[in-house]
DNA sequence: CAATGGTGATAGAGATTAACTATACAACGC
DNA sequence: GCGTTGTATAGTTAATCTCTATCACCATTG
């Protein structure tokens, strides 16, 4: 029994005529005679009955008729699920961003995709680089916005931006005279750090290799956001840095804090967008790309492809 | 497109593995391979995400997954139709019968074949045999019970049982004092006849071809039944002729009827089952014959197979 | 870093199935 | 009877399905 004897069947069934069925089918009279025969035989029941004035359905027949269009309607949404599902812009995207990048590109980043691809609503989950890796190679994630390095078998990176990092003090602190702030001065100031997971923290850490060994001032606060971070400096506890798209924004409008870049080479991290080689929705992945880059995040630089 | 596509889609779904998937298919792995990756390119959808890990399905493989379930759910409803409906004994059954022995027959044969047949109820039509004819030939019944002789292209009889005639007259007439009544005698009296149509009226002028030829007294009453016709002779409006299965139940409990046979050879009719040579469920009319003689009709003979 | 094992894709051969054309067969109507 | 209409059957061709064997890929491991 195939979706083509069903087909032939419910022909059969509306022609009531074994030519016009198949004329109807596409196929030639005996194809049609043969495949009904052959079901017949497979449900071992006669569907119809045959006479030379006209063909009969009989009461099983008509029964059997009625299911086999309801098989042939359901095939047929197959086809249109399949119609439906070939937008990549269609459909759920499920989007996983590390702490440092969330709180500060979700708010730009949100509305351009809805513009670009209205029907593809964005399922967003925030969390450390290793476990973004995890779920994206379950299949729970369908990209992910991480800083590089970041190497996974069967996962393809594609850098986005780089963005610089900036020193963030309490308003009057005595680096505020600095225009640029170095480095290495970072051991010399109570450093308030992220806690173990986030990679930002240990990007902080290169930059400050001192800090690493634990000679600084430095302090982890593990539990601890960018943002409960930046609170902490305003009222004086420390310094810290930051990606220039948490800081940047900040000394506008906040009287208690001053931000300040690093002197030339000024560190920074690469944003990248990581997925799944086997994932087939590219398209999708282009979207959210082009609204990162068109999101106005302070101090970045585009990555050419 | 095929169902068994679907199985295999399904499968694959279910095990993650073209292996096993296929394994439980009963098929090779290339084969399931194949099959999978021809129905993506039919639908133009990626519905797995293939790596050297595992094998994830897309969000639009498990909608399109589900749907192949109900297909293959709906298909499998065929094959059970198909079981219930093999049995012949299964499904009502359309009957018909002629005016003159359905009141006499009915009664005894709905219990019968209800005993024999539970599952088979029967729709029952009273009409004349022309009207029956043509129901039958064209599919609105499946069995009808007539007097031969009835002969129509496409159509098969079988006799299966003679019933003589009885002359019914009022008490108290003078061939109550006869055993037996000579058909020449019936134009002799104001006989009471069916209205054209039934089958009956033209055995009984066979019976009497002077009646025929309008010779006797007889008197046709057009849309009356050997039921009003019988109160009519009890009221002294004539005599008429019934079949022996309508007239022998009656002299016990009425005082205003007499019925006497015929001289022999005794005219006779000969009642046949009917159907459509292409119809299938000769079971069900085999249960109807078995009823049939099983029923205690008054004076009938069986006529073998 | 090379070897290994597991997994899916591909190639080519063989068998099955489905389709066609031509024709037979059956039933009715003239 | 004989032609017409309509379905079944035969035989052939073509497509398809399925198999075995093998490749290619990747991740793990010694």
């Amino acid at each position: 029994m195939t979706l083509t004897d069903l087909r032939y069947l419910v022909a059969l069934a509306r022609e009531r005529h074994f030519g016009h069925a198949a004329e109807r089918c596409n196929v030639s009279q005996p194809t049609l005679s043969v495949a009904i025969k052959k079901l017949e035989e497979e449900l071992a029941v006669t569907l119809f009955e045959r006479s030379a004035a006209d063909v009969k359905i009989t009461d099983i027949g008509a029964r059997i008729v009625a299911q086999a269009e309801k098989v042939l309607l359901e095939a047929g949404q197959i086809k249109e699920l399949a119609t439906a599902g070939r937008d990549p812009l269609s459909g759920p995207l499920k989007v996983g961003v590390i702490y440092t990048i969330g709180p500060y590109l979700l708010p730009h980043l949100i509305p351009r995709v809805h513009e670009a691809a209205p029907s593809m609503p964005l399922l967003i989950q925030e969390n450390y680089t290793a476990r973004l890796a995890e779920s994206l190679k379950r299949g729970d994630l369908d990209v992910i916005v991480v800083a590089l390095p970041f190497e996974e078998p069967g996962i393809v990176t594609q850098a986005v931006y780089d963005e610089p990092f900036r020193v963030l003090m309490p308003a009057g602190h005595a680096w505020e005279k600095e225009d640029a702030i170095a480095a290495s001065s970072l051991a010399e100031a109570p450093l308030l750090l992220l806690g173990a997971g986030n990679c930002f923290r240990d990007q902080v850490l290169e930059v400050c290799p001192m800090c690493r060994s634990g000679e600084g001032l430095q302090r982890t606060l593990e539990g601890s956001s960018l943002e409960t971070i930046r609170h902490m400096v305003a009222t004086g506890a420390g310094i810290t840095v930051l990606p220039s798209s948490a800081a940047d924004p900040l000394p506008n409008g906040n009287a208690l804090l001053s931000v300040r870049p690093f002197v030339a080479p000024e560190p920074f991290r690469r944003v990248a967008l990581a997925w799944r080689v086997t994932y087939p929705r590219s398209g999708a992945i282009d979207v959210i790309r082009s609204a990162i880059l068109s999101s106005p995040l302070a101090g970045v630089r585009a990555v050419s492809r």
